[in-house]
DNA sequence: TCCCAAGCTAACGTATACGTCAAGTGTCTC
DNA sequence: GAGACACTTGACGTATACGTTAGCTTGGGA
């Protein structure tokens, strides 16, 4: 690409399969098992993995999606939508839009449901802790 | 107990598992399998499960709790939260408002994680829309 | 009385998300 | 060159949450 850095490329910072495990706290197994489902595709060195920044901010969202109860699967059409933002076909479009409009509502939803169990906790929390002070006060 | 209600009690209404399952749009199965789990436990008339109104209402918890991810071996632990709230030992009381406490953190944690998320999806939402508009404005 | 629909238990099957060996390769270091 | 690691690819094991099938029991209507 002739660029103007010297090794004909800006010097991108790349991690081994440890160094991501551990910076994201995962398992190496755990990463292996997300490309196995082809969430991830590092590129190779002599057989060996060799991870991006890109690489990492994609794992990143892989699993904030997983923390919110996201299956696999789903994440796969999900990051999908990610990478397709700079297209500009109409179906493709869409088709994002779609998408993106059914998690929005899913997501939405869910946080109703938490909302919901939340004002219940509380309830109870600060019962047992009124409860608690009266019978120390 | 002498109820002023004739046949001893006040009447509640009662369900077969057939109706439980088809009001809370859950399996038969379903419901057999968190009995199995200690999460709800039916009256037997013959054999058969006899649900109250109680029953109904802790299944509904239960469905709540499993949207918003929670594992059925905490959603027990979960539900006997509701259940002490009316008990008043020191050592339950604290036991209670610990646990409460932990959860409600970890479903905020959760709903921050989700508006993340949502920030981001809008984002691509609208950036697709208006890119389709763009095309055919 | 006979039979069916509904319920019951028991047990095996399935999908998801990894954990955990096992066995081989590659590289660095002493 | 011999360990000692770090990495690789299978491949089997495990926990969770049910689905599904099989076979027995039972109450109620024709």
């Amino acid at each position: 690409m002739g660029s103007n850095i010297r090794d004909g490329a800006a010097a991108e910072t790349l991690y081994g399969i440890a160094e991501l495990a551990d910076a994201h706290g995962v398992s190496q197994r755990t990463i292996r098992f997300y490309e196995d489902k082809g969430l991830i595709s590092p590129r190779r060195v002599g057989g060996q993995r060799v991870y991006t920044e890109h690489d990492s901010k994609r794992l990143s969202l892989i699993l904030r999606a997983k923390s919110i109860g996201t299956k696999l699967s789903d994440i796969r059409t999900f990051l999908e939508l990610y990478g397709r933002e700079g297209e500009g076909r109409v179906r493709q479009l869409e088709f994002v839009i779609d998408k993106t409009a059914a998690e929005i509502e899913a997501l939405e939803a869910k946080k109703r449901q938490i909302d919901q169990t939340l004002s219940e906790l509380k309830l109870i929390h600060d019962g047992a802790r009124e409860r608690l002070s009266r019978r120390r006060g």
